[in-house]
DNA sequence: TCTGGGGTCCTAGGACCC
DNA sequence: TCTGGGGTCCTAGGACCC
């Protein structure tokens, strides 16, 4: 009796994971054509370092993290397009391609502003072409280049991605399960072990020490000593790379986190406590307003300022302060963060960074108070009013204290490249002339 | 002059309890 | 009075990610 004849095609559940090839560059391209094959780099708030650079930008060799400064002269000279960071534009796209990609699972987990996985069943060909599709789907509706990577775990999909960008051939489009075992050891026996999703620097240092050169090296490695020597960490990506998924990621939405920040640098350092107290100010706002969209309120405020990480040695001004009951108001919580922060300024020092972060978050109105300790039941009312005009407004026009002074303070944020916010403002929009 | 911001997860150590 | 193991919970700090 003959053995049945193997099916060429099983069925596979696998992970995909949809990836937009640079980003922030491609979103500039989306509503500014004339960008389309120019070095293009994006730069952090305050214009300060470079955190995206297009394919060209990357031919020329901008590195991330450059400060800006430092090559703007030369990039000039090279035809280099310098962008301020559009968080508005990049989040816009950014979610009409998550709508976009829900259409084709019914298990979408958005990673971060450019990056989803997705889990798809299928043959072999099938995910190939769903993969095809996707891709050119996002292309033709919005004009933004992905690659897509798949395979049984998220580690092993987040090396395919990065194979399916680097191999034209590949189309965009690459899986593990193409290859053989041999070739698929190959592949890993080629691959640093820093490359690797969740080997940073640290952690790459201490993996070389010990002889682990490269992926490859890592999946033989016993998972039981990588957890001891390593941590819990390496020994799950250790596994994924034999295919075994223990990776779980949690959502970066922000949106369900225990904590809401607001922090940002100055575009010139702050000295005086008056200056400090608009910062504040600008920020409690800023960050209530985070809260409040999210619909919770916080229990505990936590703020710091400090001085600049390049002049030793820092100084750093960091406490935290519980509030009761929990509240969302900006009133409060800019008196907590004024209490914490202001007291502890010294004088001579320049600070150049800081940030309020609320902590103990609960859903709004969850939490009873007790009567003798209700202060100002309308209170938390100041806040949403002020949100609601602004957003009627388009801009703040109205604020708490110096929030909203007629012109932008000193130390405010440098922003002054920034693109038309196109697809979210209505006296932001592209024009389009017929030739 | 000028060097990002906002997260997640894991680990170690201390307090406390039975 | 002294001795002990093994839980849970919390927090601070480290490492990583985009």
């Amino acid at each position: 009796m003959s053995a049945p004849a193997a099916r060429p095609h099983p069925p596979l559940t696998r992970y995909a994971l949809v990836d937009v090839d640079s980003c922030f560059a491609a979103c500039e391209r989306v509503l500014h054509p004339g960008l389309v094959g120019r070095p293009v780099v994006v730069l952090s708030n305050n214009d300060g370092c470079v955190i995206a650079r297009s394919q060209e930008a990357k031919a020329l060799g901008v590195a991330m993290g450059t400060p800006w400064f430092r090559i703007a002269t030369w990039a000039d000279r090279h035809g280099v397009v310098a962008r301020s960071s559009n968080y508005e534009l990049y989040g816009s796209l950014s979610r009409r391609i998550m709508e976009i990609l829900g259409e084709y699972t019914a298990f979408l987990q958005v990673y971060s502003i450019d990056e989803a996985f997705l889990l798809l069943r299928g043959t072999l060909p099938e995910l190939l072409g769903t993969a095809r599709r996707i891709r050119a789907r996002i292309l033709h509706d919005l004009g933004m280049p992905v690659s897509v990577g798949i395979a049984p775990t998220r580690t092993l999909a987040k090396l395919a991605t990065h194979g399916a960008k680097h191999t034209p051939a590949l189309g965009g489009v690459a899986s593990t399960d193409c290859y053989s075992p041999e070739q698929l050891r190959a592949i890993l026996a080629t691959t640093p072990i820093g490359d690797l999703w969740g080997v940073g620097r640290r952690l790459e240092k201490r993996l070389r020490a010990r002889h682990l050169q490269t992926a490859l090296d890592l999946s033989l490695a016993d998972p039981h000593r990588l957890r001891s020597r390593f941590g819990l960490g390496v020994a799950r990506t250790a596994l994924e790379l034999r295919g075994v998924p223990c990776v779980e990621i949690g959502s970066r939405d922000a949106a369900r986190t225990g904590q809401v920040m607001f922090s940002r640098s100055f575009s010139t350092p702050v000295t005086t406590s008056s200056e400090m107290h608009q910062v504040l100010s600008v920020y409690a706002q800023n960050v209530t307003r985070r809260l409040r969209a999210q619909g919770s309120e916080a229990g505990s405020v936590w703020a710091f300022a400090a001085t600049s990480w390049y002049v030793q040695p820092v100084h750093q001004i960091a406490d935290a302060v519980a509030v009761q009951p929990r509240t969302d108001d900006p009133v409060t919580v800019l008196r907590a963060a004024l209490g914490l922060i202001l007291p502890r300024m010294i004088p001579e020092k320049r600070y150049v960074r800081a940030g309020i972060s609320l902590g103990d978050l609960a859903p709004a109105g969850r939490q009873p108070v007790l009567e003798p300790f209700a202060v100002d039941p309308r209170g938390s009312q100041v806040g949403a009013l002020i949100d609601e005009v602004n957003a009627v407004a388009g801009k703040p026009v109205i604020g708490l204290g110096y929030a909203a002074l007629p012109s932008p303070p000193d130390w405010q944020m440098r922003r002054e490249m920034r693109s038309n916010r196109g697809t979210t403002h209505w006296d932001e929009l592209t024009t389009v002339r017929a030739g």
